[in-house]
DNA sequence: GCCCAGGTGGGTA
DNA sequence: TACCCACATGGG
């Protein structure tokens, strides 16, 4: 038996093994500038809505800083009304070109040129761009290693045990910094794993723990009769007391 | 018809 | 600080 990693390359080796590599934002079409706004495009919504108003900017040939800046609001909330909260987020991102051209010339370059804590900073300010979003453009669209933590990522892990289902941001993105690897390229695929295995097995509602490649080593394994549950993996234990 | 989705900001106690 | 709520479309 091959020496056991650490629970958290553990847990990435098996979803990989599992899931395959996921391809976020490799190349992008539309460059660094579809990235940013689909992270903001896809606050709370699901990513297939994203992509019809994705469609519907590049058709409006929208997808650039300047356009964007230019364009009305309502003709922007139009075009992205399939990703929801339309008018939400056409203000969203018109507060995001305002600040680039604003701060940065309108250059999204020399934005996400800026080092991470900088980079973070001024994305934070900036209005509708919260931890999670500023985080994913940090990591997809700079392609700075920071870990991006997400509703999926508080769920999967509350029910692995390691942590709790009500951790703040900081604290959940802390234990992935802590104990991995600051891998840009590591980072992005554990998320995207996260996602996948949050959207087809470990959903919120009737979770597929039988067909979940970390069975065994969840706690809340639903296909295991309760009180067969007996105490956490051991792979966790140790870990834990370090967390 | 109901639930859920790759959050964030604003208001109230 | 700690909740509670608005924001909205589309797929299962």
């Amino acid at each position: 038996m091959r020496a056991m990693q650490e629970p958290l390359m553990e847990i990435y080796a098996r979803l990989f093994a599992h899931f395959g590599a996921q391809h976020w934002w490799p190349h992008s079409e539309g460059g660094a500038f579809e990235i940013v706004v689909g992270a903001i495009l896809t606050q709370n919504t699901a990513w297939a809505n994203v992509e019809k108003a994705l469609a519907n900017l590049a058709r409006a040939r929208l997808l650039t800083p300047t356009a964007m800046q230019r364009v009305a609001p309502t003709r922007l909330a139009t075009s992205i009304r399939p990703s929801g909260y339309f008018n939400l987020k056409a203000k969203r991102l018109k507060a995001f070109t305002q600040f680039l051209f604003a701060e940065h010339r309108g250059s999204l370059a020399r934005l996400l040129a800026l080092a991470t804590p900088d980079l973070r900073a001024a994305l934070l300010g900036v209005y509708g761009i919260g931890p999670e979003t500023a985080d994913a453009i940090i990591l997809y669209a700079a392609h700075q290693p920071i870990f991006v933590v997400d509703a999926y990522t508080r769920r999967i892990f509350a029910r692995l045990g390691l942590a709790r289902a009500d951790a703040p941001y900081a604290e959940l993105q802390a234990l992935f910094m802590a104990h991995l690897p600051h891998d840009e390229k590591l980072f992005n695929e554990y998320h995207a794993l996260i996602v996948a295995l949050g959207k087809n097995l470990c959903r919120k509602t009737a979770p597929r723990c039988q067909a979940c490649p970390l069975r065994g080593l969840c706690p809340a394994d639903l296909s295991i009769p309760r009180k067969r549950v007996i105490m956490r993996p051991a792979i966790f234990q140790e870990f834990r007391s370090r967390i």
